[in-house]
DNA sequence: ATGGGACCTATAGTGGCTATAGGTTCAAGC
DNA sequence: GCTTGAACCTATAGCCACTATAGGTCCCAT
């Protein structure tokens, strides 16, 4: 059908994606597997890039590779009701905000310690106190989802 | 000398750590390797609940475990100039800022694409096309330290 | 025909843990 | 002293999304 054949340098410089991503890609089964030269170079279609640049894309924009499968999953079936991806977007979008917010707490913090460390040395650095300090406790609230603030 | 020895259960109540962590900071080498009863299992001082303590505290605000050796190491040392200190204090907070910057374009990205999601279905759903969309280029910068927006 | 850049596979490493399996030890209660 | 069961032990694999390396093979332009 369609001519045009792409290597795999050629898929990563159009979507600035690295070879050996492309290839884990590949191994995570979110990319098919394309055809291969005799020699057993990848050979890909216009639907490979195009599906590349939509996961590279997923993922700039923070999506986990699961949410973009779902995603991928969505898009190939056109009849299916917006809801589902809206969902899906909605989801991410609070788990950015939630970060958000969790670090501008982080950057008081440290904005708090900095601002009252003098120009002395580290035995009465301010930075080291706090860090010491065992009875400022937990403020900072635990993050069981991989400690990804 | 002191008399009161924790075991690593101790150690993991009073500092809101898992026991497993305890032992993994242990292989990695940012906790001494404890004296041990004659079955095996550690016993721990007041000191290493002190370093523990410290470690975590270092962790709830985000410093890799690098930086943190490298404040337990200042911090054993009193005469140094707080200036090391405030250096690596300073570099994390740049680091936060820059990830929230970051994850502040995400959002505004994430917000402009669902507020034009219409009711209907995949077919016109705008997400869909945003990230389908290779014109749409690399307008948020590659992430080149581990992809932690 | 040859040179060298692009490609191949396989494996290990990143950070910072978490989870599991399968066993041993300790301390409290009887 | 004995039993129970919670807490402990080691070793290994898994998480996420790649990245890096080693050691080889292929393709194409000259």
């Amino acid at each position: 059908m369609s001519g045009a054949a792409y290597a795999i340098g050629d898929l990563a410089r159009q979507t600035g994606t690295k070879v050996e991503t492309i290839r884990w890609y590949e191994r995570d089964g979110i990319m098919p597997a394309p055809a291969r030269t005799e020699g057993g170079h990848r050979l890909y279609t216009r639907t490979h890039l195009e599906r590349l640049a939509f996961i590279r894309h997923a993922r700039e924009l923070g999506f986990p590779l699961d949410s973009v499968r779902a995603l991928l999953a969505l898009a190939d079936d056109p009849e299916r009701p917006c809801a589902e991806v809206d969902a899906i977007a909605s989801e991410h979008l609070s788990a950015v905000r939630d970060r958000i917010t969790r670090l501008h707490a982080l950057e008081a913090e440290l904005v708090r310690m900095l601002d009252r460390c003098g120009r002395g040395q580290v035995a009465e650095c301010r930075v080291i106190e706090v860090l010491a300090d065992r009875t400022h406790g937990h403020c900072l609230s635990q993050d069981h989802s991989g400690s990804r603030l």
